[in-house]
DNA sequence: AGCACGCCGACT
DNA sequence: GTCGGCGTGCTC
């Protein structure tokens, strides 16, 4: 009998790979364990073992597995059926939903070595210059790597010389894989052997007294020994003794001490053990437990929709508790930019150690540790707070998923496929473990909402700020009319500028939202009407002040800011439109005492960027803190009285059909930065609209109404919640060949699905990188079934990739496109 | 997606 | 003449 295994590659290829494995590996191998496979001319990729079998493929001979490279799955049932469904529902292959489901780490790729070969004769006159270079060097070295040999020949294609030399019999290639993965290890020392009796250790300090350095380490060692029985670090030797690595290094040398490493986990919370006891709740926290509880008793998606700062987060803490004590795991999703050290410091001193992070931010190395814990079902690893890569860690019993601020649309994955979207993926994870799940979010998107509506979803409510605090008063301040009559301070009208000026006086903080990071976004010549605009995208590059630059927000091109214009040559520069980085700067002539921060993408890179002008606005170090919408999420910030939205009309005024809503959002969640203790907070918002209808509905709090205008428009043009769309986008360098690309593709979509589609059109850049763009949208009504409109559009792009001028233009799936 | 094979311009 | 540019086709 001849067994296979069909193994899922981190490719985007629809199929399955089968393999020949031999009986015994037959029966070893289960789903959901990787193995090393051969995978075209020559390199071995990662695979995962989808199921064994004994069905000889008919047409092509199966190649044998390199290896097994896991002793039990790394990957489970529920979880492969989860990545079909994605891979299904989001029209990718589960090849990707692999690759971006799993650590890096766990991916492992062959590097091809060169060897030499010790059988054969070589003969040296035979050999050409550069194949005589690559025998040299392997005089001295065991191995070559590809980059090496190609650094030692002057040559990016080393295939013809290495084919040579292996006819010449001088080389072997071999290919070989590496686990990337390393524990990490902490260097402990102890006393040696020999000297653990009393009468020894006398002698040797003597024998020290020369070296005083050395009999300095060995004494601390004893001193901190005397204190505590645990081991002893060599860091903490070093630090205790003041003697440097290499005295320590010299004392092991002689016996005297020894060294020895544990294994430690890169990931632990090293705060107290005990938890603290879980906050009461107040009456209506209470009331929204025991309604999302009853929901839960009828296994219904449950939305928990409270005011911003109304203390969602004890409620799902209240849950989540309930939810370990049956000894099952529970998930807490969060958006990248809520996980802030605020709220996961919160949780750990709750939940203690029971509390892993995971996010990409994390390195692979704590990755892959997270991702083990869960696996083993370490008590460590008992509660997860993570963003949406989290969704994929390897879950046995999840009895809860929490997703907080569930109308975030950074939710929704937007670049390398899969393209899903963290929430609804979740609520499918939730099916599939049987589990129960909690969306959160004081402004919950419309079809959230919807859902709730219609009885799909159950429904709880907060409707009070915690304590009692008031909800903000917040107030539009037209600047039409205020530049009109120049009351204008730059970008600050009278009424902010007094605002803030009143506040700094009280020795409160303040809070400005600008959503544009940069100084300006276009600079033009005021004689020509010339700007600068980036070479690879279609867009007017962004000046940086700070780095007297101008760079390209869209592929990350930048240029010193020319002095003159470099289309006339006159000095009549001039910048339209203002981003945080104006704002700062007008601040520190506006207020010159006030101490300014900046916090937008630039201000925040590195692991512990936001951190840091987090815990600094905190501590109070600063009084006005400029910055994108990175400010709107779960900061707590208790002595903001002030909050100053500079436009917006920016908001407002996306081409897409999510933007009011997305406007609605962002400004309810700024404003609910205010006043977040006794004092009722003030928000400002500057606007030259300040009659439109969502600008009013954010500064009466008024979200009912927000909500059935929206679901009345997204219904007269076909859009979400009662509509599906699936976005289409094409990306080619060549304009010509991606417009005759795309009327081709949209024309076969008209021809089977009729009305409902829409272009295709130019987005707003068009192109990104060198790359042209275009869209097609297809709306699919209620009455249309997704699964077999996918199914066309699938049938439709092979026929499109037969046709060989078009085969070369990417074709993008983004479904439920945000 | 990679990666090799195969055919054409620009360099020693 | 070769080197490497990218179009094309295949991967168990």
């Amino acid at each position: 009998m001849q067994y296979f295994i069909d193994v899922i590659l981190p490719i985007p290829l629809e199929k399955l790979f089968t393999y020949t494995v031999s009986e015994t590996e037959a029966e070893f191998l289960r789903p959901g364990m990787r193995v090393g496979v051969p995978f075209g001319k020559s390199k071995i990729y990662t695979g995962l073992v989808h199921n064994v079998h004994t069905n000889k493929p008919e047409i092509y001979e199966a190649k044998e597995i390199d290896r097994i490279l896991d002793e039990h799955p790394i990957i489970n049932a529920i979880q492969l059926k989860h990545w079909q469904w994605i891979a299904d529902y989001y029209m990718c292959t589960i090849g990707e939903v692999f690759r971006s489901a799993v650590p890096g780490a766990f991916l492992l790729e062959s590097e091809t070595l060169i060897l030499r070969n010790d059988e054969g004769d070589v003969d040296e006159s035979k050999l050409e210059d550069d194949e005589f270079l690559v025998y040299e060097a392997l005089q001295h070295q065991a191995l070559l790597k590809v980059q090496e040999v190609s650094a030692i020949i002057d040559r990016k294609n080393i295939l013809p010389v290495l084919n040579r030399l292996i006819e010449k019999n001088v080389i072997l290639l071999k290919e070989e894989m590496y686990e990337q993965y390393k524990p990490k290890l902490v260097r402990y020392v102890k006393l040696g052997k020999e000297y653990l009796e009393e009468d020894k250790l006398e002698a040797l300090l003597k024998d020290l007294s020369r070296a005083p350095k050395q009999s300095q380490v060995v004494l601390s060692l004893f001193q901190i020994q005397a204190t505590n029985k645990k081991p002893i670090k060599v860091t903490e030797l070093e630090q205790a003794s003041g003697g440097s690595k290499a005295v320590i290094k010299s004392l092991v040398k002689k016996e005297i001490l020894e060294e020895y490493f544990v294994r430690t986990d890169r990931v632990s919370y090293d705060g107290e053990e005990d938890n603290y006891a879980l906050k009461a709740l107040n009456e209506y926290q209470e009331k929204a437990f025991e309604d999302v509880s009853k929901s839960f008793a009828e296994n219904k998606v449950t939305l928990l929709h409270g005011v911003t700062s109304s203390g969602k987060t004890e409620v799902y803490v209240k849950l989540i508790e309930e939810c370990i004590q049956k000894g099952k795991q529970a998930l807490y999703l969060l958006p990248e930019i809520a996980l802030t050290t605020q709220l996961i410091s919160r949780l750990q001193e709750y939940f203690g150690e029971k509390v892993s992070v995971y996010h990409s931010k994390y390195s692979v190395q704590e990755r892959v540790e997270v991702w083990n814990n869960v696996l083993t079902k370490k008590d460590k690893a008992q509660i997860v707070i993570g963003a949406r890569s989290s969704l994929f860690l390897p879950y046995s019993d999840l009895g809860l998923i929490v997703v907080d601020e569930e109308h975030e649309s950074s939710f929704k994955q937007f670049d390398p496929a899969p393209r899903y979207h963290a929430r609804d993926a979740a609520i499918v994870l939730a099916k599939l473990h049987n589990s129960n799940i909690l969306l959160g979010s004081a402004t919950p998107s419309v079809e959230t909402f919807n859902n709730a509506k219609i009885g799909k979803y159950g429904y709880a409510t907060i409707t009070r700020r915690f304590g009692n605090v008031l909800m903000p008063d917040i107030e539009l301040v037209d600047i039409k009319e205020q530049s009109r009559k120049r009351r204008m301070k730059g970008h600050f009208s009278e009424r902010l500028f007094l605002a803030i000026q009143e506040a700094l006086e009280a020795g409160e903080q303040i809070i400005l939202f600008q959503n544009r990071r940069g100084y300006a976004p276009i600079v033009e010549c005021t004689t020509c009407g010339h700007s600068p605009q980036c070479p690879n995208c279609d867009v007017s590059l962004t000046y940086h002040q700070y780095k007297k630059q101008l760079r390209c927000h869209y592929c990350g091109y930048h240029m010193a800011l020319q002095e003159s214009c470099q289309a006339c040559g006159s000095h009549t520069l001039d910048t339209k439109g203002f981003g945080t980085e104006q704002v700062e700067k007008e601040l520190e002539t506006l207020f010159p005492d006030a101490k300014t921060w900046r916090m937008d993408l630039d201000t925040t890179r590195g692991k512990h960027g936001y951190e840091k002008i987090i815990t600094a606005f905190e501590q109070q170090e600063m009084d006005i803190l400029v910055g994108t919408q990175m400010l709107t999420k779960g900061l707590d910030f208790r002595n903001v009285s002030l909050v100053g939205i500079m436009n917006a009309d920016s908001l407002l005024n996306f081409p897409d059909y999510r933007a009011h809503e997305r406007c609605f959002q962002l400004l309810t969640q700024v404003a609910g930065r205010a006043g977040r203790t006794k004092k009722r907070g003030k928000v400002l918002i500057q606007s030259y609209n300040p009659y439109h209808q969502i600008l009013q509905q954010v500064s009466t709090h008024d979200y009912d109404t927000m909500f059935k205008e929206q679901l009345y428009e997204r219904e007269q043009y076909k859009y979400p919640p009662n509509n599906r769309i699936i976005k289409i986008t094409f990306k080619h360098k060549e304009y010509n060949r991606l417009n005759e690309a795309t009327e081709w593709f949209a024309k076969a979509l008209r021809t089977t699905l009729g009305g409902n589609v829409l272009g295709p059109e130019y987005p707003p850049v068009a192109r990104v990188r060198n790359l042209f763009l275009k869209n097609v949208l297809i709306k699919i009504p209620h009455s249309q079934s997704v699964i077999k409109t996918k199914i066309a559009i699938k049938k439709i792009e092979k026929s499109f990739n037969s046709i060989s001028q078009f085969r070369s233009v990417r074709v993008i799936y983004n479904v439920d496109h945000i």
